[in-house]
DNA sequence: TCTATTAATCGTAACATTGCGATTAATAGA
DNA sequence: TCTATTAATCGCAATGTTACGATTAATAGA
């Protein structure tokens, strides 16, 4: 099907899988690690950076953007984009959880 | 071409890239947190608790057993997984660093 | 040995993702 | 106004993902 059911999880699981799947790309990893990195960019700069096409990058700022992880500021004819610092924090608070989960101790097992 | 252009990127970008996509479908973030929770399972346990098909479950494990975040072990008819904690450390040391990144400060932006 | 149980695998349909050429939209500057 | 620049959007081809029915493989217990 290519299509989760998410409706069977809880909204706390499928945020988390919402965050995790933009991060599931490296060119989205890159453009974050760069916008970490120097906190002003433009697409184009992305572009040379990157070594992807322009509409490509376009297409995975979008993506970041609609996840609310980088903004953009309209400067003439370029975009500046950055990381969203409070959404960031808030999203780095539901991974985070995630992944300091404690182990239970269950000596019946592995 | 839905095929990510891995060459370009570095070696620590698709790692996290791998992880990150891993963990980017509800069904797996829900199996972890039952794996975490229990310490102990069999798949037809999962089957059950998630309410997808057995063979969806099992793929879903595969994918997990292949990163090496889980590890089963055979008893009888039944398998019994759990998380593999030396590797789930190793990747939360990878995904920790690329989620606490500094900022940057830069006034010339957003 | 036969049967039930359990999980892996196969095959396939439906849908999603990725990448980019071509085009469009918007603005700056001549 | 005209042109150059920049980034978004469209459209499409190639590939990946998800889900599950059907089947298979392996073992336990009668």
């Amino acid at each position: 099907m290519g299509l989760a059911k998410t409706e069977m999880f809880t909204d706390q699981q499928n945020e988390i899988a919402l965050f995790a799947k933009v991060f599931g790309h490296p060119a989205r990893v890159s453009i974050l690690q760069h916008l970490f990195k120097i906190n002003a960019c433009v697409c184009g700069d992305l572009v040379n950076e990157i070594g992807l096409a322009q509409p490509t990058i376009s297409q995975h700022l979008k993506e970041l953007r609609h996840l609310g992880l980088i903004k953009g500021n309209v400067e003439g004819t370029s975009v500046c984009y950055c990381i969203h610092t409070e959404n960031w924090t808030k999203m780095k608070e539901t991974m985070l959880a995630f992944l300091n989960q404690d182990i239970a101790t269950n000596e019946n097992c592995c």
